[in-house]
DNA sequence: GATGAATGAGTATTCATTCAT
DNA sequence: GATGAATGAATACTCATTCAT
């Protein structure tokens, strides 16, 4: 349970930041129009950012912190490590699905080019990688995966397969169901494209 | 065969370019640089392209449009589907990793947030996109792949895999070896992590 | 006898003031900053002073005003007028050389380019200004000054050799006795260059 | 002879800036305003200034060497001691009393608190400072000064008294002739005020 | 075609001042 | 009286783009 100690403007401000910036991008989107929105004034805003790319960091730890805790509530221990697996991909397509202003923020404004902030998403987003590499981990012991493959780069394969797929709907305009992409994208996981 | 009806300059441009975004991202970049490092005067540039954002795009599309043509040539209808698919893996990552700059470029600049170039980009990778639908299509037809897939998701999840792989490589400072990376990469991409 | 009728706090910011404004000058100083150091709170200032530039406005006040008393104290009538602009020489100096942050506001801010403010400071000169010019007058009179000078002049050439004398002690860094200086000045105020 | 290498538009900004900065002082004046004022867009003024405060100092720079240049030219070693001071006093006031926006400058925008300044302006000064220097020793050797007193405390004296004076009539509001104080001036540099 | 001096629109940030508590 | 969080006006500076030469 995080005990949220920041002031509810703290907060107000990130909403406003977060629709803003999926609106415009970031370096699109003016000071100003984000205090509009959080319904504070300008110079408010810098009594809880420093500047403006402050108000872009936060957001993401804020926002992937919530995300990663989604994902760690949501898989047990107890579950097969193929179900486990499964879960994370049904809450990393639904929780984006129905979060459209956050999935601009993740697969859009995230790329952004600077080296040190794509440094800090590493950082917020490390527990995600990790539970996934503990879930392969886990596989390969119980013997439900193969144990012959490389951990760290099936992470990475199975990381950026979910996330294309995710980029390509938002772009495409959202037209399909996202987690009906679920079962197929698992079974191409598990089982690849041999026959 | 590419006949280069576009003047020196507009190619001496673009490798400037190429240079400054690389370094710098591509809005802290500045035109007068860019017309420095090209040797040009800051006005020549707008007797190439009407504006900055232009010179991203025609740098995408010439830089991605030789890509795709190495895609194809590299690739050829007499091989295996099996065989393609590691010839298209493996001219992606040597590619990226022997252009430290073209990579940047694309793990790292293509990911702006301007939807207009994201749809943009979309079609200058089209035909790179299509030869991957197409080698998984004949890999069904053959036989060699399974009949079951849905190949648009597939394909999704063959890039954004390699993708993850070359952006992790590149934000880790090249540490290893890309194209070491294409075996394991494959036999995941044919074999799935089920047993 | 000065009955202070002024609160505590009126001092505080003052003193707090008078030190901020001597280290950044007026218009590098933070309001809060005063605030601070006085040890109240930003809105408390409002409370004595309407607006920034009126506690410069009593700190040149209460500040030219003791030393004004200063002068009136220490200059009796007893005196010869020779002695008495020796007696005004040596407070000048010595008050300044005594209180380096006083020195600062006299000699640095003293000129700010409000011409507003600079008839202020003129109005709080005032008396020191009649007290040179009784002097002067006085000598006259007793005979022991030439009676052909016009005392307005003369006061405004005294002032401004003091007064310059003591701005280039407080440049130059404070290298050297500024009372020391006090018998070659009054020196040649007596007998010019002349031999 | 001062072949002036700039370019007309540097001279323009500082002639718009003189006046500006004269009306309104230095932190009181817009960068636009002194822009409109020389004719030329905002931007232009940073092709000649890096920033507005070099526009200050450039001002300095170019007004205090030309005066400086007068004392040079207006003073020969012909003219005896006591001739070429009262030269001094003559071109120091007759300059000031026909610029008035240059007496603005020095008499009121020349003390701001940077310390930086102070130290730029005094080596600006240097060389009229020098010159004083000078004619007081001549003085001294041709037998018609007196030889016992300190050459930089009388520079001192004989400097800030003209410099308030021309202070005084300005912050008067020029209602007298400041020129016809130069005998008076000098007749109590050479006299004193002793009988 | 080529130049680069000139343009001027655009905006993050500061900080004196206010006012609800 | 005292507080300090909140306000929002104000502006130096940058840099993509133009155009006279």
């Amino acid at each position: 349970m995080t005990s949220s100690k920041k002031p509810d403007k703290y907060y107000a401000i990130l909403e406003g930041a977060l629709k803003v910036f999926a609106e415009n991008g970031f370096h699109k989107s003016q000071v100003s129009r984000i205090a509009k929105e959080a319904g504070v004034a300008d110079g408010t805003i810098y009594l809880y950012f420093k500047k403006k790319e402050d108000i872009l960091t936060s957001l993401f730890q804020e926002k992937l912190g919530e995300l990663v805790e989604k994902f760690n509530q949501g898989v047990g221990e107890h579950m097969s490590a193929r179900a486990a697996l499964m879960k994370v991909c049904e809450i990393h397509f639904s929780e984006l699905e129905n979060n459209i202003h956050l999935a601009y923020l993740t697969q859009i404004e995230l790329r952004q080019s600077d080296m040190l902030l794509r440094q800090e998403i590493g950082l917020a987003l490390k527990r995600y990688i990790i539970l996934i590499e503990n879930i392969l981990e886990r596989g390969k012991r119980e013997g439900s995966f193969r144990p012959d493959f490389d951990v760290k780069l099936v992470r990475l394969l199975i990381f950026g397969g979910m996330d294309e797929v995710v980029t390509s709907w938002l772009i495409s305009g959202q037209k399909y169901s996202l987690t009906a992409q679920v079962g197929p994208t698992i079974d191409f996981f598990m089982k690849g494209i041999e026959p």
